[in-house]
DNA sequence: CGCAACGTTGATTTGCATCAACCGTTGTGG
DNA sequence: CCACAACGGTTGATGCAAATCAACGTTGCG
């Protein structure tokens, strides 16, 4: 959903004048709770988005890549920022704070329309997970992830996007079980494993009954 | 999140042109997935949207009242519909075809943007919700609402707003497991279950501690 | 009155988290 | 350049929260 690149040439201006760009390096924290609410767009890389609740462990919610934005929910809400955003790659990213980026929305309806229209969509996807988490299993998650995956690549083959302990994060499982899963599915002939986060779906057939029945 | 109160009186006005009201008996369905997108705002009484996933029981999404709105992921993202929307009570909604809301939208920001906060914070809340189905047992999550509950109606007493059904769909567990939460808090004395759906909380505290440890 | 939907309680099963040990890779500093 | 730490990943053993299946009581509506 990179949002940007819908945008008009003048609208991009118009957003590109009320931000300032910054780079950061693999690691690096663009925003963490208690900063200043910002929107912020990625221009360059990826930028992985999670929460940290008091007694638990990391809850990933999502991986941003070029064109996509982040720290809306502060922003609008004008409420603190609750999440951590950290930079997976070196990355470019452009920063407008939230005097700038009401006045922006307020003067161009059409860049309100496609953050609304994006934020919806994220909701949709949010509310799915919602009905995932209750009523599938880890397997049946996981199923629908590799073949969002090989559908997003086009090919059968392809490599996971993130850390498997991402993954896992992202699926509400963990490392442990996810790891189980693809063995498992493995074993059934339904996909193969290669080297590093290589996937590479052998039987979508096989895949797609087992994510019905298990 | 009354969307609609917040707007000004000119921009209530422009949306009421663009809209047709109905209204409909408890039990009527509002939409239905296959049905053409649409906007719709609810002016009286209140509105189930939930989804019917192909092997499994009904999903609580959220229930809707006067001034909030629904159905904009399918208009927006120009996608089939694909929840169910129904009555609870003597329901009044308006309802704005796909067409004219956008032409709405494009000519006043300020419903935009306005549409745009409720949206998102509709995601945190959806956010929150993934992370509490993989971070927190039952009961935590159960206590978390109560709270709330108690802090919406400003009372440490009150009445749940739906059946223990939904409640329990909407705290993605069953009904069964719910009475079993909800028996054990009242015998540890941290709340008292009155006739129909009367709640009153009795230690704060205590609930609070089990919601941690629990 | 009688049917349906709601609600409760009990018995049983199970998916998954958790704890723990271990291996390969990466990168870093002495 | 090697040693060691840190991390990602896999595998095994164990315990438990919660779903499921089943039976029954309760409420409310046509």
């Amino acid at each position: 959903m990179p949002l940007f690149a819908t945008l008009s040439v003048d609208d991009r201006q118009r957003v590109a004048e009320a931000a300032f760009t910054r780079r950061y390096e693999r690691g690096e924290h663009v925003f963490q709770p208690g900063d200043q609410p910002g929107l912020y767009i990625v221009h360059v890389g990826r930028v992985k988005v999670y929460r940290l609740p008091e007694s638990g462990t990391e809850q990933l919610i999502r991986i941003l890549g070029p064109g996509e934005f982040l720290g809306e929910a502060a922003v609008l809400g004008d409420i603190p920022v609750d999440h951590f955003a950290v930079a997976l790659d070196r990355t470019e990213v452009c920063s407008i704070d939230r005097r700038s980026i009401l006045d922006v929305l307020a003067e161009r309806p059409t860049v309100a329309v496609t953050m609304l229209q994006t934020v919806s969509h994220r909701l949709s996807e949010a509310e799915q997970m919602v009905s995932s988490l209750t009523g599938r299993s880890v397997e049946q998650r996981l199923v629908g992830e590799l073949l969002r995956l090989a559908h997003e690549s086009g090919s059968a083959q392809f490599q996971l996007p993130s850390t498997k302990k991402d993954l896992a994060s992202y699926l509400g499982t963990t490392a442990e079980t996810l790891s189980r899963r693809l063995s498992s599915l493995q074993d059934t002939g339904a996909i193969r494993l290669g080297p590093g986060r290589f996937v590479e779906i052998l039987d979508e057939q096989a895949l797609r009954s087992g994510a019905l029945s298990g």
